[in-house]
DNA sequence: CAGGGAAGTAAGTAATCACTTACTTTAAAC
DNA sequence: GTTTAAAGTAAGTGATTACTTACTTCCCTG
């Protein structure tokens, strides 16, 4: 069947993308991706110059298009509650189609295959999250909604409990015994993280605590460094 | 130079680890292995009947090797402080050399490229662990030490904070620009995690109201799907 | 309806791959 | 000091790799 270039190019992102998800880059052959997309192997190279360059394609595609980190962006920015916040981005970290799982296998391999090439895609898909997350979290302990602590750690450790779930269940396959809906799952996971970044007393009844914790707590931004909680 | 078997071997394994672990199974020519080890290509082929058989010679070797599985097991069955075992469980793990952290790729690389096969060692090496560390907040739900959740997910959480905070900072190598010692970091994770835990008044003076949480969790196991903490 | 550019292909290329065969070197036991 | 089995190697094997060149087919435009 004869396409139109831009039409043939996306069929051949789509298919390399499933291919290298699957098998990696190096376990990969073009003419594995010419044969699944039922046309010539030096078709590939009229639309990118290399298999590499292919495969970069495939990422920054993906990694641009998806909305996910304008979502997140949206929930840190709006003035909703915290735990209405945090549930938002649980739930959608979580809620990954299938197309998703294979982006985060092929951000993993190409994370495993050269530190350096893929460290621009990985800082550009994941550190931005982390870092939107700190400021929040960071602005949240100026408020005293939070207690005193490191924000880039807590930050890492929210993401950590979605991501490291996430990996379980889908990309290393696990038997889930017990079904959760993303939300449940997003909810307890919220719960116990906010439970633990919480002043004494709770997240709901501190707000009018809140000046007296921010004279306390000295400097803004990076001074919670070697602050440990102790209950 | 010319050695024993047992030696050459054992050098052999050392070397496909290196290489494996930094270029991936694919990537890993027999040949350069062979560079490698100032060795002739075809000596690789005396010791291991194919490539593959030495990648799985390597993944075991090391699977084994490691007592890491029994240190957390040790801390899981003392009668230590819950803080002393969790804190002492996030330093083992993030306590890792540049051995380990060539392990942990190669893991990731086997399971990436082999869901199947590699489905074995990474439940030898992954579930285990979270599945004494579920079976100990599950106890210690019962205790009335931790407030009642679903013990799988709590578990996943606390290794999700350690595991995440390990590949953001060994295999995906962010710039790190505090550098905090392990100790603190894991004394710092697990106070969050504690918290978020916790029954409403602390863990330390929990102890004595053991009994009435017991009597109020009505069943012990599988009750706690969905149970949703609320501050 | 003629022509031209784009889409697609057949058939290669040299390089590299995992692995084999037939041979040589070495060290230790006798 | 000779024997001998193990340790090691040179030089291949055919298969597969990414990529190229020279060619054909098609569709749209003037």
């Amino acid at each position: 069947m004869r396409l139109r270039s831009p039409d043939r190019r996306k069929q051949l992102l789509a298919i390399a993308m499933k291919l290298f998800s699957e098998q990696g880059f190096d376990g990969t052959s073009t003419r594995a991706i010419a044969e699944a997309a039922g046309v010539n192997e030096a078709l590939i190279f009229r639309h990118f110059r290399s298999k590499e360059d292919l495969f970069w394609s495939v990422l920054s595609e993906h990694v641009e298009r998806r909305g996910r980190s304008r979502r997140i962006r949206e929930l840190l920015e709006s003035q909703s509650d915290v735990r209405e916040v945090l549930v938002g981005i649980a739930e959608t970290l979580l809620e990954r189609t299938g197309d998703d799982a294979a982006v985060t296998r092929l951000l993993f391999y190409s994370a495993l295959r050269n530190r350096e090439l893929s460290g621009r895609f990985f800082r550009a898909y994941g550190q931005e999250k982390l870092d939107l997350l700190a400021d929040y979290i960071r602005r949240a302990i100026g408020n005293g909604r939070f207690r005193p602590l490191n924000p880039v750690l807590a930050a890492r450790s929210f993401l950590g409990m979605i991501v490291y779930h996430y990996l379980v269940e889908e990309v290393f396959g696990t038997a889930h015994g017990q079904a959760l809906s993303t939300r449940a799952i997003a909810q307890q996971l919220t719960a116990i993280f906010l439970a633990g970044i919480a002043p004494p007393g709770g997240v709901e009844r501190q707000r009018r605590k809140a000046s007296a914790v921010r004279l306390r707590a000295s400097s803004r931004d990076k001074s919670f460094v070697t602050v440990v909680a102790e209950p």
